[in-house]
DNA sequence: TCATAGTTGCAAATGAGTTGCAATTAGATT
DNA sequence: AATCTAATTGCAACTCATTTGCAACTATGA
């Protein structure tokens, strides 16, 4: 659970001013650990008025200044979450539900892949995500 | 390069009737073996006269049905690819450029993963993609 | 050849995400 | 603490990928 002064800090630290709608977007995602679209966040910040549009530019900036990161699960819209600690997930395609995984170990892959490539000598970022079904769901 | 009779029956063999229009959109596919977006292919398709929305629609129920499969490349559109062949991308964040690969070694990861998992006990599916510079941005 | 369910094309709708702009405000400066 | 200014917000209007309704068409099986 991170204080107010702790997101503020985020804020700051990132080039932003701490807005009071920045403020309570960061601590939506920082007291879920989990991906939410613009509009999930839109619908729990419903109370505090904030507009959905600056939710979008909000997500954008973040995004680009590394607290934020995009996540493709395949659902319709476009998710986020915290961009610190790397990690992947395990969507059920049935009920939606996701879970965390740490390891994926794909540095040897990775270099394997590079060192075979015409193109590329060096890799940035990697995406993976895995599809199931959960036990609720089977 | 696959003879249009090849085509024809693969539709067929899906259970989707062969019309001028799926069968022009799947030779896009197998003459060149790389993403489209529905542009792209209604583009590539211009002088066919095969409506935007046909293509949509085939896209569609051509990647239920298992001949296509959607790929996230983090490009603006979604994009598809023949569904048989397992691989995986590497895209330069700078051009756009895409090359394939094929051993993603991943079994090994999700087993682990899966032995571990609080709600899962398979993996059905999984999404790889790579990200970097390819040596002509760097 | 005929019947018909599956398909197509057009037009209109949807919906996520973006943009222009005037009003507001966080935070630096005095 | 009052002031200044560039960053930020909210509203309305817009864009553009994708979807839907529907009447006309056609691939295929009988």
């Amino acid at each position: 659970m991170q204080s107010e002064l702790d997101l503020k800090k985020i804020v700051h630290d990132h080039g932003y001013k701490a807005t009071p709608q920045r403020l309570a977007i960061l601590s939506v995602f920082s007291k879920n650990h989990r991906p939410f679209s613009a509009e999930e966040i839109y619908k729990k910040l419903k109370k505090t008025g904030t507009d959905l549009v600056t939710i979008y530019r909000t997500l954008t900036s973040f995004e680009k200044g590394g607290v934020l990161k995009r996540v493709d699960l395949r659902k319709d819209s476009v998710q986020f979450e915290l961009a610190h600690g790397h990690h992947h997930h395990i969507v059920c395609t049935i009920c939606g539900r996701v879970e965390d995984f740490d390891d994926c170990d794909l540095e040897t892959v990775t270099k394997k892949i590079v060192s075979k490539s015409a193109h590329f000598k060096s890799i940035r970022e990697h995406s993976l995500e895995l599809f199931g079904v959960c036990r609720k769901c089977s």
